[in-house]
DNA sequence: TGTACATCAGTGAACGCGCGTTCACTGATGTAC
DNA sequence: TGTACATCAGTGAACGCGCGTTCACTGATGTAC
C-alpha cells in the first residue's frame, strides 16, 4: 500500500544509512541489496521505488558515510592533532562500519563508477581539510594518505602488537609531517 | 586425459599467476574462478585438482604477487629512495594488475581469511624492508603505510592533476620521513 | 467540506545470470611385476 | 625391457544459491473538482 511522502523520505534515508554501514563493514560487492533492505525493515522489491540502481545507492551511501562518520566519531569539533589521533585510534580501527569509508573501501572505490569516485574524492578533500585545519597544502594530502593507508593495514594485521605498531608509527610520522 | 606431473605443476603455476593479476585488476570478489581458468587456457572444472577452495588460491596469489611485483617493476635492485619513487610513479598507479597487491586489494584483504591476511602482512613487512634498506624501524612502517594509501587514493582520483598531486605530495613526505 | 479518482510506497514472486563447488568420465602417465 | 593396471590432470555438464533487476498487485495517500 502507499505510504505518506514523509514516510517515504524517511524510508529512503534509512536505506542509505543502513547500506552505508553495511558497505563499510563487508565491502560493496559482498553486500547484497536484499540484505540491506531487510536490515532497513523492508522487502527487497521496493528498492527500485527509491533508487535507479545499486551504483546510485553506493554513491549516496559514500556521501552519507562522511557526514555520519564525522559526527559519530565526535570528530567535527576536534583540532587537527586530536582528529589525527582519533583517526588512528584502535576504536576507529575496530569499528569500520562507523568509520572512514576510504579506509574501509579504498581499493574497491578505485574500480567504482564516476559518481562514486567523485564522492570518494570529496571525502578525501574533507579529510585533508580536517588534517590541515585551514588551507590544504601538499603535506596535508600526504598525511591524509598516510591515515587511510595505516588504518587499512592495521585492520589487515592479525597480531594485535603488529597492528598497534602500525597505528603508533603513523601517529608519530603524521605529527612530524 | 592425464597430463605429466611437470605439465600439471606448470598448469598450477599458471593458474596462480593468472589469478594474481586478475585479482589485482578487478578485485578478489569480482573475479570468478571460471574467468581465471579460461584465461589460463583451461576449463573451470579442473580447478579443484589443484586447490581445495578459492580462498586457498587467493592466499597463494597474494604470495606470488609479491615476488612477481618486485621483479616486474624491476625494483629488487633499487636503493630505498629509488624504490619509493618507483612505487609512487604514474606507471605503478596505472598498472595495478602488475603492481603491489596491498594498494590494489587493501580494503578487501582486511576481510579475508587468516592465511590470506598472513600473506598480506608478510608482504607489508617486505615492503617496509625495501623502504628501510636495512633494519625496519617505526618510521619505515609509516612510510610503507603512506605508499599504500597514496597509490590507493591516486587510483580513485579521476582528475589527472589531483591524482598527480597525491603522488607528488606522498613522495615529498616519504623523503622527509 | 465531501467525493471520486489517480498516484505510488511497499509487497512478494519471478526473471536470467554467474557464482563456487561437485562429479562422472577420458585417456595419457606412472608404477608394479 | 615389456606388459597390465592404477592413477589422476583436465573436460564438460550439472548442483544449489544469491545476485541485481522487473513486475503485477495492494490499498492508503494526495489531488481535482
Amino acid at each position: 500500500m502507499r505510504h505518506s511522502r514523509q514516510e517515504a523520505a524517511e524510508t529512503r534515508t534509512r536505506i542509505v544509512a543502513t547500506a552505508s554501514r553495511q558497505f563499510r563493514a563487508k565491502g560493496v560487492h559482498a553486500t547484497g541489496l536484499a540484505e540491506v533492505m531487510e536490515q532497513a525493515g523492508l522487502t527487497h522489491g521496493g528498492f527500485y521505488r527509491h533508487f535507479v540502481s545499486k551504483d546510485q545507492l553506493v554513491a549516496e551511501a559514500l556521501d552519507v558515510a562522511w557526514t555520519e562518520g564525522m559526527t559519530e566519531m565526535g570528530t567535527d569539533t576536534l583540532d587537527p592533532a586530536a582528529f589525527i589521533a582519533r583517526y588512528l585510534s584502535p576504536q576507529h580501527r575496530d569499528n569500520a562500519s562507523r568509520g572512514c569509508p576510504l579506509a574501509a573501501l579504498g581499493s574497491e572505490l578505485a574500480r567504482a563508477d564516476d559518481a562514486t569516485r567523485h564522492a570518494a574524492m570529496n571525502g578525501f578533500a574533507a579529510l585533508a581539510g580536517r588534517v590541515a585545519g585551514g588551507e590544504v597544502e601538499d603535506r596535508h594530502l600526504a598525511i591524509a594518505s598516510l591515515l587511510v593507508g595505516a588504518v587499512t593495514m592495521a585492520r589487515i594485521a592479525q597480531d594485535p602488537a603488529a597492528s598497534a605498531s602500525i597505528l603508533r608509527a603513523a601517529l608519530d610520522a603524521a605529527t612530524r609531517l
